[in-house]
RNA sequence: GGCCCCGUAGCUCAGGGGAUAGAGCAACGGUUUCCUAAACCGUGUGCCGCAGGUUCGAAUCCUGCCGGGGCCA
């Protein structure tokens, strides 16, 4: 029995109460059964009684009482005490607890996925970096969790678009031009330009791509270098991305919002709305009327419009687009813009709190031997994705920037993460599925298998280390969702942490396989069930983060 | 000055209102004729920053303050 089908239990059995008159309440939907962090408070416990107590009008371990009576008489379930305030212990039947086993082999890829987000079309919008250098540290964070986060949401029945918005018009992408242009003369950077080595280097192949560019007069040339150069750019990020095994399914480009007249429309769309204001020659957006700290400019004197014209007319694209949601994670170095962007939302109509989310992720800094990695754009020692990449590979770097709450500031000790030990946490993960496959492979190899799921006697998996791994796997689901729900990729990976740990003492404690000249037993294959049934859930939930789950290491 | 994040064991951090607050690392001691010892077992540690409030119950929610980081002016 799963956690969420005993919950179904406990609410029938308060629903059994109510019909005989012995206790009168509104049978709630939200029951909730947790795994005790005691063993000694049975497999599961719920608070119902506690919750119920008031709107019954008598005390907690009166109508844990009544309910634990219930519960009694329900199949699958063992013992049920009622224990502290008004707690109900349960223990369930040694067959039902080992179903979770077969449950899980059973659905395989598909085990812990859920439909709880069914229905929903969510817009996922994350790095968005510009297009005039590679991305550096802090988006790939926002990578490797935005990437986890849309398995994640996936998972859960979401239908996700991931995307990313390339600025590649304004004064930045101006700038990039320039240093692109003045690397090719062999000028100076340019004041306010970049530097770096990409910029030489993209600079030449621009030059490779477009032999003659020398000669043409300087503004056709920067034209040139603009939207080469760009390209160049897009593709080298894209391919990072790629690199780092994370997958957009739209690029979508800031110009193209430009030229399609989508900025005109939106302006003319707020100013339908009524919060549109002209002054000192500017067009302004009123989003103080919407709890922001100051009025906004959407097209300046000179007639330019500004960056946040362009970001009003890409949220009414995507809710044109029909998303019900719009998501997008940005760095705490953005923190500013949430206040105008909850009030552009309003301004045409909508309700942030409905259509809008973001997620606010907090700065990462390197570490290589407990010092800090020193970074500076200037002399163009910034450490980029690639550079993480190459440095502790794509697993660790991406286990690294996940597994932490993205409230949290993270420190990444390049020595840590690079080493093959288990103070690295994703080691220590995945060994415990390489050491799972290797046992598997071994059964094989003795002829054993997994048999038909009616053949399996799971009610031999009664050892306290047994019956410890079989609630770890059935809380998997469990913290899909809840992981989902939350925007919280990180607990996947704690999960996986605390689940490899308990695999290593069932391990440990258990021998599986017959030595020597012993003979398999109905045992032997009721283990085999739950490695195969651990390793479903760590290679789902390694998949979920985007790291591989090895057969050998 | 305004806004955001953080403050939990020596260190790095988990902890969606529940029972005796956890893990990894670090320290010390132990475990291998046999499935991967990249593992496991044992030992010790906490004014959950401080002060109020809400609640049957607060590390968790609310308010104020202190300390660290960031953004904006």
């Amino acid at each position: 029995m799963t956690p969420e089908q005993l919950q179904d239990v406990v609410r029938t059995a308060v629903g059994g109460a109510v019909d005989r008159g012995v206790l009168a309440v509104e049978v709630p939907d939200g029951v909730v059964v947790e795994r005790p962090k005691n063993r000694e408070h049975g497999d599961y416990a719920t608070n119902i009684a506690l919750r119920l107590a008031k709107a019954a009008g008598r005390p907690p371990r009166e109508v844990a009482e009544v309910l634990a009576g219930e519960l009694r008489s329900q199949p699958g379930i063992a013992r049920v005490d009622v224990a502290g305030p008004g707690f109900l212990n349960i223990t369930l039947a040694q067959g039902a607890l080992g179903q979770i086993a077969v449950n899980a082999v059973t659905a395989g890829d598909a085990y812990g996925h859920t439909d709880v987000l069914a229905g929903q079309k969510l817009n996922l919008e994350f790095v968005s970096a510009n297009p005039t250098g590679p991305v550096h540290i802090g988006g790939t964070r926002w990578a490797a969790v935005g990437d986890a986060l849309g398995r994640l949401l996936e998972a859960s029945g979401a239908d996700v678009t991931r995307e990313y918005y390339l600025n590649d018009a304004g004064a930045q992408i101006d700038r990039f031009a320039q240093s692109l242009q003045a690397a090719a003369l062999g000028q100076p950077v340019p004041e306010d330009g970049y530097a770096g080595s990409y910029i030489a280097e993209i600079a030449a192949e621009v030059l490779a791509a477009e032999p003659g560019l020398l000669e043409l007069p300087a503004g056709d040339q920067l034209r040139v270098f603009r939207t080469r150069g760009v390209e160049l750019m897009v593709a080298e990020i894209r391919s990072s991305l790629d690199a780092l095994g994370v997958r957009f399914d739209v690029f979508f480009s800031e110009t193209s919002l430009h030229e399609s007249g989508a900025l005109e429309k939106a302006v003319a769309r707020l100013r339908e709305h009524g919060h549109v204001f002209d002054a000192d020659g500017a067009v302004w957006l009123r989003t103080t009327d919407f709890g922001d700290d100051k009025d906004r400019v959407l097209v300046k004197a000179d007639g330019e419009p500004t960056y946040f014209a362009a970001d009003c007319a890409y949220y009414l694209d995507k809710r044109g687009r029909g998303f019900d949601k719009v998501v997008i994670m940005l760095g705490a170095d953005h923190s500013g813009y949430v206040g105008r962007y909850k009030a552009l939302v309003a301004a045409a109509g909508d309700d942030p709190a409905a259509h809008l989310e973001i997620l606010i992720g907090q700065l990462v800094n390197l570490l290589r031997n407990g010092e800090p990695v020193r970074m500076s754009k200037r002399a163009g020692t910034v450490v980029n994705m690639e550079d993480l990449v190459e440095a502790i590979g794509i697993d660790a770097a991406r286990y690294a920037l996940a597994r932490a709450s993205v409230d949290q500031q993270i420190d990444i000790d390049l020595d840590l993460w690079s080493r093959k030990t288990n103070d690295n946490p994703v080691f220590y993960v995945q060994y415990a599925h390489a050491r799972i496959s290797s046992l598997l492979r071994n059964a094989a190899e003795l002829g054993l298998s997994l048999g038909e799921p009616d053949d399996v006697d799971v009610a031999l998996l009664g050892h306290e280390r047994e019956t410890d791994l079989l609630r770890a796997i059935g809380e998997f689901p469990r913290v899909l969702t809840a992981a989902a729900e939350l925007r919280a990729p990180h607990r996947v990976a704690r999960y996986l942490e605390e689940l490899a740990g308990t695999y290593h003492r069932f391990y440990d404690a258990c021998r599986v396989l017959p030595r020597g000249d012993e003979e398999p037993t109905t045992l032997t294959t009721a283990r085999l069930w739950l490695c195969s049934a651990t390793a479903v859930v760590l290679r789902n939930g390694l998949t979920v983060l985007g790291v591989s789950a090895p057969e050998r290491m």
